[in-house]
DNA sequence: GGAATAGTGTCTATTAGACAATATGCT
DNA sequence: AGCATATTGTCTAATAGACACTATTCC
């Protein structure tokens, strides 16, 4: 290929290197004899694993799911949910396909159970692991309508911990919590300040109950997360306001056990992001 | 050790596994030996790199530091400062180390010139690289007073692009900006993203500008990070609203060549959250 | 004086927070 | 009736957005 010499700022070349389908298309004879000869085992041995925290809420806590690990290391300590990457696999395939394996559940795709994953955060600290180096890409999964978990292979037992029995700041043992494994707690402490964040001016809080849903299931659900009381009529007052947030779908229905006025029922609208925000008012 | 059934919600002993250096101290017999034969090759091959996005203002306009690759695959084509991750260095270290060899910057710890780094996102799709499995975790540094980048090994040279002569669909050719390798467009455009929005409830801004500063230079980050004017006056008396945001340093000077009324001096307060925050008007 | 930038004051529409009053179901 | 929850309305303080006016420097 005839080029120039490059100016800073000028044009190199006018097509993209990347098919449709992801794979590369190289751009010269000598850079396809380059990739055909390139050697992959030149680099420093990682592995790469995907862990997943798994909030949601039972009885108007905000709960975590870990696996109690059945094999060393840390073996009878509290785990998130996790494991390899395949070399076939996305990091997001990877965390569902582990969900699934560890913990017997499947991400909901649509329906009456909600659902919300997103990547959350990669933790790679030369000692995190004490077999090798493990960088681990974590992901956060806001869910609801979950079945009990079933606990997989390599786990002893699947278990919903409350957050707030959770020592996140060195995982230890802390009265009625459970310990846990390698550096987990500053996952699930990074998973849970992540979640209580994007409450405030994203509309994931509808992933952690099923549609339709009351206003005041929608309230609970910012209460056990945030760990707050809310005004009752001003929240009702500001998700109305909120533009796209949810949708009546008309029906009514008691309340709740001890009876009360049945609440107009709702489904999540398109809104993603909240405008304005639901701010949490102590904001520290 | 003497334990018991473990209730599902029962504690299990009370002291860490971990030691305050990070390494893991085995809670039997059984699991040293464990550890001692633990074959560490018996995992999928994989290769992790760090990636940094390094935003600074230059002429008003947000740009984004790259280096032109001078080696296959690629060749000629822009991508970020990057490389692997050594075997003791945390991920952290890994992006100082790169953005120092590539691009000949130091991040600054303290002084006139700011700065400011964290952990952007990790990308891990199997044909992001032609070469081999390659998962990337990018990092996104903010700075400001930087030397001009000095090309580092494998690269042809280094510069700063403006962020809107880039095509962050799909990284290929727009006219005036560079060809992006790899995923890279997909990194920028999420680091973009992320300093955009970051900018509404921190003080990261204050990353962008070498203190002491006035609050006509703070606005004018604001105005190139979102690309859209503000309201002098509502801003500063906003900002000045916001607890912690800057503090007054007393001296004043000419603000620019042009003349003008010499402005207040400050430097950046000890907040790192803005509240309340200080939203784009047009948010959408 | 004119241009350019900075700082202060003020008016109005909107919003947040608090609270009162009413509606509708359960036991 | 008494309790529990939902819904509507209203009052007030705080905030956002817009704009007028003054201050200080360079040309």
């Amino acid at each position: 290929m005839v080029r120039g010499v490059a100016p800073v700022s000028g044009p190199r070349r006018n097509e993209s290197r990347q098919r449709a389908d992801g794979t590369y298309r190289p751009s010269s004879r000598a850079e396809s004899r380059f990739l055909a000869a390139y050697d992959a085992a030149g680099f420093p041995p990682v592995a790469v694993t995907v862990d997943v925290v798994v909030l949601t809420i039972r009885q108007g806590q905000l709960c975590v799911l870990l696996v109690e690990r059945g094999d060393h290391p840390y073996r009878g300590a509290w785990a998130l949910p996790g494991g390899f990457v395949t070399p076939e696999e996305d990091l997001a395939e990877a965390a569902r396909r582990e969900l699934a394996e560890e913990a017997g559940l499947e991400l909901p795709v649509t329906g009456g159970a909600a659902g919300h994953i997103e990547q959350l955060a990669t933790y790679g600290s030369p000692l995190r692991d004490p077999r090798m180096r493990v960088v681990s890409v974590a992901y956060l999964a806001l869910l609801s309508g979950l079945p009990p978990p079933t606990a997989g292979e390599g786990a002893e037992q699947a278990h919903f911990w409350p957050v707030e029995d959770i020592d996140l700041r060195d995982g230890a043992f802390l009265g009625s919590g459970p310990e846990l494994a390698f550096d987990h707690h500053l996952i699930v402490a990074d998973g849970v300040a992540r979640a209580r964040a994007k409450l405030e001016y994203t509309s994931l809080a509808t992933s952690f109950v099923e549609a339709p849903f009351t206003l005041g299931e929608l309230r609970r659900v910012y209460e056990a997360v945030w760990g707050v009381a809310l005004h009752r009529q001003n929240f009702t007052r500001k998700v109305l306001a909120t533009t796209g947030f949810v949708v009546p779908v008309g029906r009514k229905r008691p309340s709740s056990a001890a009876g009360g006025r049945p609440a107009e029922l709702y489904r999540p609208g398109d809104a993603v992001e909240l405008h304005p925000p639901l701010r949490r008012s102590d904001h520290r």
